[in-house]
RNA sequence: AGUCGCGUAGCUCAGUGGUAGAGCACCUCCUUGACAUGGAGGUGGUCGGUGGUUCGAUCCCACUCGCGACUACCA
């Protein structure tokens, strides 16, 4: 084996041969396991969460893959509309050219160019990251097939009354000129005002007073309302204003939505403009008058000097007059809730248009209930709450979207405006019987890129076809995603398989954590702090990571910052760590916890495991492979030694706490069972504890080859037992190790996953290797804080010594002296007196290490001191517990025994180091 | 306003009704034949505060302080 572990070298030449030879393809048996990808936008590129989420729902997938199931990990993207029309219309612009310059089809074909250009970056970082994806399988949200499904859902609800147009207020985006839904929105706290306008009588007998946060639609105002409970207003209810700057006079009408303690108690009422006054304005039949262009100009419906303003200069403008009018009484700062379009930032507007909607309640109640019964289940269960609170509330959704890019909405319109919806133009000819010569032309609005995402778990498997794939893989086993989409998606998802199949789309919906930098902050490439994960798997210099996160900025006035930022960030740049590392620390970070720091040290730390691995690979490889003596025939004769013994012990529990993590979605506790037993068990102790016997001229042959087997076989097994989390470099190992271990296979992520019984628990071989454990920890611990070189071989002497420590002394001596650095071992005779010695404490067994030209007197009876210190504490402790009778009384009585035997032991811990102190001043 | 979450070592975080843990950082010693991306040893915490339940609370409950996220129509 090489020298040094180096990931790049091997990464890509492992993945190709994977993929070359169809291993990600469901193997056809076993019961079925999968999972769907969530459908990164095609265009776009995968960021740290992308990455998290890709290690999680991979180490799942060759973990039931090499369980034996029939494991499917559906890849594919999704069209992404506002997003990716975004992106184009960016680039149009660029080129000194709008969208609107070229026709639709062009626009689109654009769209379409652009996404075979740039969709392959995805493709590509999911490949360096390991995915096992079924790629024969990739799915596209706008392939035909998926379209096809997305046009007989639609149709299917809408002929169940479940899909219906209207006119209402929707959220408009006066920007990006579409409708949005209600979750595209962004509210933020803003700073503003609130203006105190005050209205006349029509009768002139005085006025009132609104306050308003948004002046300028003053315009559109058809009422004022008040609570109908207010006592100072009830004799105004039914009169007449003179709405200001227009001729128009205005009703008071009592609203009992109106809160007498807020502003005024008067609320003026523009029903085209806000939600809550479209709604007071049905209820009273009130006229909606529409102010506003599609751009939140002006339109005609002001008087004629205000037409064609923008909504911000409008303001200024109506304030002014009603400022000179006299008529503007107070202006107060006031924060306030402005609703931004989640795309591109602009202020929206509640604006009256014809769109599409799909009825939500009656889908929403199966939902829900499937969720209740447990049918499908959030990991961590919290999340469920979030789920119902949302469901519980939820509203009609807004699906259509005036975009050219998405799935255009299969309705037709005859010349007087009538409506017909179905699968194509031919489909809506033949059920309403519209002879050819009615001229119908399509709507022109495209659906809402989560309507095509909601139907995703059986759309990539072939539905609206009944298809085998879909009748085996649907529902999917579990849901990987971030709580920040479980209502944009997950929640439709919920609605749209159970409404289409019958079923729940996933049998768990495991929500993992949101990645955040290491300062708690959201990575973002406003902030400056995004790092690309392939960036930590092949490093990147600074200059190539300023550059990168300065370009392309949508605000380039922050270049200066994030650079600054940058510099202070990674002052040497990203040094490359490997794919298996970056990969160890998101499934050693994913606890349940809902924010997640990335932390680089972190990282590092890991790709130090990954190169302690591939060290301990090659001491095995060195100390089995040149021996001959490995082949089949002479497997039997050998014969294993405790450390052997209890390494496979100690495998079979790791393996165990594996897999209860992975049922359990614990991807943290998998990684540090994983981490712990590979390099405090099989490096710090087994490695060292083979030597011994490997190097040992004594040991018999029949125990070399036990040791051997050993060695190869827990190697083996052990990147078995790795792959899910570090895919490359166990395949690496195990490519060297199988032969060894006697097994053969082409790749270890086709090979079984190991099981706990095949490693059955060996309690003697246990205890016996934690008291050999004692005891090198022990004089350990004398050289450590004595500072003995660890060259210096050192005479030890027992005293108190059981039967069984007798024995252990003697079974493992080869043990003691190698890894404790011992020169000579010996037992004293219970009369013997032992020569001065610093002394530990194994149980009733004293260890003594002679002082003679080794320890320094003041040393060890510092040393000695905080022992007793510590020892004397515990004897503490343990007598106020069992001095309390209701302890003795109430406590579980193998608790109290517990108690009581700790008290034991420290009182007898007392006892030896004070005579042992003793002693030690006597020689001063 | 509502819902949910978080406060444990210098930092980032696990955790449990009965002996407080890890990684990183820090200190001491060591280039010994797998590994200095390493080895051995060590320092470091009244588990945010107060009260309650309990034989026993870091853990359960109440209140409180300090953060944070999400949802929402206060003009």
């Amino acid at each position: 084996m090489e020298k040094t572990y180096a990931p790049h070298e091997l990464e890509r030449r492992i993945y190709e041969r994977w993929e070359s030879n169809g291993w990600f393809a469901p193997s056809g048996h076993g019961s079925p396991y999968s999972i769907v990808i969530p459908p990164p936008n095609v265009t776009g590129t995968l960021h740290m969460g992308h990455a998290f989420q890709h290690t999680l729902m991979d180490a799942l997938t060759r973990y039931h893959r090499m369980r034996g199931d029939d494991t499917l990990w559906q890849p594919g993207t999704d069209h992404a509309g506002i997003a990716t029309q975004m992106v184009v219309e960016r680039q149009l612009n660029a080129q000194g050219q709008k969208r609107t310059d070229l026709t639709r089809e062009d626009f689109i074909e654009r769209v379409w160019n652009w996404k075979e250009q740039s969709g392959g970056t995805i493709a590509g970082q999911m490949r360096r990251l390991g995915d096992s994806v079924d790629w024969s399988s990739d799915r596209f949200t706008m392939d035909a097939q998926l379209s096809r499904a997305v046009v007989e859902a639609f149709v299917r609800l809408h002929d169940e009354g479940l899909i219906y147009r209207g006119k209402r207020l929707v959220n408009w985006d006066p920007v990006l000129l579409t409708a949005l839904s209600d979750l595209e929105v962004q509210s933020e706290e803003e700073e503003g005002h609130l203006w105190h306008l005050s209205y006349p009588l029509e009768d002139g007998s005085g006025h009132v007073i609104v306050a308003t946060t948004r002046p300028e639609t003053m315009l559109g105002d058809t009422a004022v309302a008040v609570n109908p409970e207010d006592e100072r207003y009830q004799r105004l209810i039914g009169k007449k204003l003179r709405l200001p700057l227009t001729d128009r006079l205005i009703p008071v009408i009592a609203d009992s939505y109106v809160d007498p303690a807020f502003g005024s108690g008067c609320v003026k009422i523009t029903p085209a403009h806000d939600f809550n006054d479209y709604e007071i304005g049905l209820r009273h039949g009130l006229e909606q008058i529409n102010i506003f262009t599609p751009r939140a100009a002006l339109n005609d419906n002001v008087p004629e000097r205000f037409r064609g303003l923008d909504r911000f200069d409008a303001r200024k403008r109506v304030i002014a007059e009603l400022t000179e009018a006299g008529l503007l009484a107070r202006v107060d700062k006031h924060k306030l809730m402005v609703p931004r379009g989640d795309r591109s930032g602009a202020v929206l507007e509640p604006y009256l248009t014809d769109q599409w909607y799909v009825k939500v309640a009656p889908l929403a109640e199966p939902a829900i209930l499937a969720v209740e019964q447990g049918r499908t289940r959030f990991v961590p269960e919290n999340w469920a709450k979030t789920y119902f609170e949302w469901m519980r509330n939820i509203k009609d959704w807004c699906v259509s979207r005036q975009l050219w890019w998405g799935h255009r909405i299969p309705a037709w319109y005859d010349e007087n405006g009538n409506v017909y919806v179905g699968r194509d133009e031919a489909d809506v000819r033949r059920k309403h019987s519209l002879p050819s010569n009615t001229a119908l032309r399509q709507d022109e609005d495209v659906l809402d890129t989560w309507f095509s995402s909601g139907l995703w778990p059986f759309s990539t498997q072939g539905w609206p076809d009944r298809t085998p794939r879909l009748d085996k893989f649907y529902p999917t086993s579990v849901l990987v995603t971030g709580f920040d989409i479980i209502f944009f998606w997950v929640a439709r998802m919920m609605m749209m398989g159970l409404r289409f199949i019958g079923d729940v789309p996933f049998r768990d919906v495991y929500i993992t954590g949101l990645i955040l930098d290491e300062n708690g902050d959201k990575m973002s490439k406003t902030k400056g702090n995004v790092i690309d994960p392939l960036d930590i798997i092949d490093g990147i210099e600074l200059e190539a990571l300023v550059a990168k996160r300065t370009s392309g900025m949508m605000q380039p006035q922050l270049a200066a910052k994030v650079e600054k930022f940058t510099r202070k960030q990674f002052p040497e740049g990203i040094a490359p760590h490997g794919t298996d590392a970056l990969r160890f620390t998101f499934a050693a970070l994913a606890s349940p916890s809902r924010e997640l720091r990335f932390d680089m040290a972190r990282v590092a730390g890991y790709r130090n495991f990954c190169n302690k691995l591939w060290n301990a690979a090659r001491f095995v490889d060195m100390s089995v492979g040149d021996a001959a003596a490995l082949g089949a025939a002479d497997r039997g004769s050998a014969e294993l030694s405790i450390a052997d013994r209890w390494i496979r012990s100690r495998f079979g529990r790791m393996v165990g706490s594996v897999e209860s993590a992975f049922a359990d979605y614990r991807f943290d506790y998998a990684a540090t069972a994983l981490y712990e037993f590979t390099w405090y068990e099989f490096c710090d102790w087994y490695l060292e504890l083979t030597k011994p016997v490997l190097q040992s001229e004594s040991a018999s042959e029949a125990a070399k080859r036990g040791t051997r087997q050993t060695l190869a076989e827990i190697l083996e097994a052990l990147q078995r037992a790795l792959h899910p989390l570090m895919p490359f470099i166990s395949e690496e190992i195990w490519q060297r190790a199988a032969p060894l271990a006697g097994r053969s296979g082409p790749t270890v992520m086709l090979e079984k996953y190991p099981l706990p019984a095949e490693f059955p628990p060996d309690e003697t071989a246990e205890r016996e290797v934690t008291w050999i454990q004692a005891f090198i920890l022990a004089v350990r611990q004398i050289r450590g804080e004595m500072n003995i070189a660890p060259s210096r071989r050192i005479p030890v002497l027992l005293k108190g010594a059981s039967e069984s420590d007798k024995a252990y002394a003697g079974h493992h001596r080869a043990y003691l002296e190698r890894l404790a650095g011992i020169e000579t071992l010996t037992i004293l005779a219970p009369d013997a007196t032992a020569p001065e010695s610093a002394i530990a404490l194994i149980g009733e067994l004293s260890v003594l290490v002679p002082m003679a030209g080794l320890i320094d007197v003041a040393a060890e009876v510092e040393r000695l001191g905080k022992l007793l210190a510590k020892a004397e504490q515990e004897v503490a402790k343990t007598r106020v517990k069992l001095s309390n009778e209701n302890f003795v009384r109430n406590a579980p009585p193998d608790v109290v025994k517990t108690e009581r035997e700790r008290e034991a032991d420290f009182v007898r811990q007392v006892a030896s180091i004070k005579a042992q102190l003793e002693r030690l001043r006597g020689l001063r």
